[in-house]
DNA sequence: GACATATTCAACCAGATGGTTGACGATAGC
DNA sequence: GCTATCGTCAACCATCTGGTTGAATATGTC
């Protein structure tokens, strides 16, 4: 009844949630840590983490004290091609993909 | 402050939102051959409509009495770009999208 | 001008969302 | 066992969302 596309888009709708996904780009991340140059309440950001794995597009993993948060890449697969089958359009950008990335990051931290 | 991502997202969220693109891709319509096949009221889709322009997905452009609907895919740019930046996935596949056009439209019909 | 068609607007409703704070459960270290 | 740390849960709040219905606006036709 409710498509993945509604969570994994839904997911990807709200600012807070892409900053955290390209932090994972990087490698896993406790919790705490994921929550540390946010301004929002650790429990904010352990929902928007939920919302997340919900959509597929982490997993957590408890390792004694800490939870550690893994991106999967592969559960945005359907959503892009869900996309790219509209927009038919150039292959990865990797240059544009930065600037985005880098435009985002700034944008939260204001 | 918000980010045109966001707005471009969160419009793709909805699967009702979803169909009326795919519908588009094929054609540009009116707003009520919009509204025709779904069981939802024509101010609905309206609204719907209004959700997609406001993220730059289509444009709406009044002839006469009709108010017709063109797809604008080149909307869908960064955020395609954001998604292939995560996957690195494969070039498009439209038979995958096929796929996906068809089970959507198929649920939307239930 | 009168009427029909096409679309939006306004007011409302129920439920989801993103945020908060404080209490709670689980684990590590002393 | 006591205590500090990590993270979630529960309750609450304001706002957004998707839906409804009925009125309003705009255009075409007679």
């Amino acid at each position: 009844m409710t498509n993945p596309l509604d969570h994994v888009f839904a997911a990807l709708a709200d600012p807070t949630r892409r900053a955290i996904l390209a932090m994972l780009l990087e490698d896993d991340m406790a919790v705490t840590d994921v929550a540390e140059p946010f301004s929002t309440s650790l429990a904010a950001i352990s929902k928007h983490l939920g919302v997340l794995a919900d959509a597929g597009l982490i997993t957590r993993e408890r390792r004694g004290r800490v939870i550690w948060c893994r991106l999967e890449p592969d559960s945005l697969r359907a959503a892009s091609v869900w996309m790219q089958g509209f927009g038919q359009f150039d292959p990865v950008d990797l240059d544009a993909f930065e600037r985005f990335l880098e435009q985002e990051l700034d944008a939260t931290s204001e």
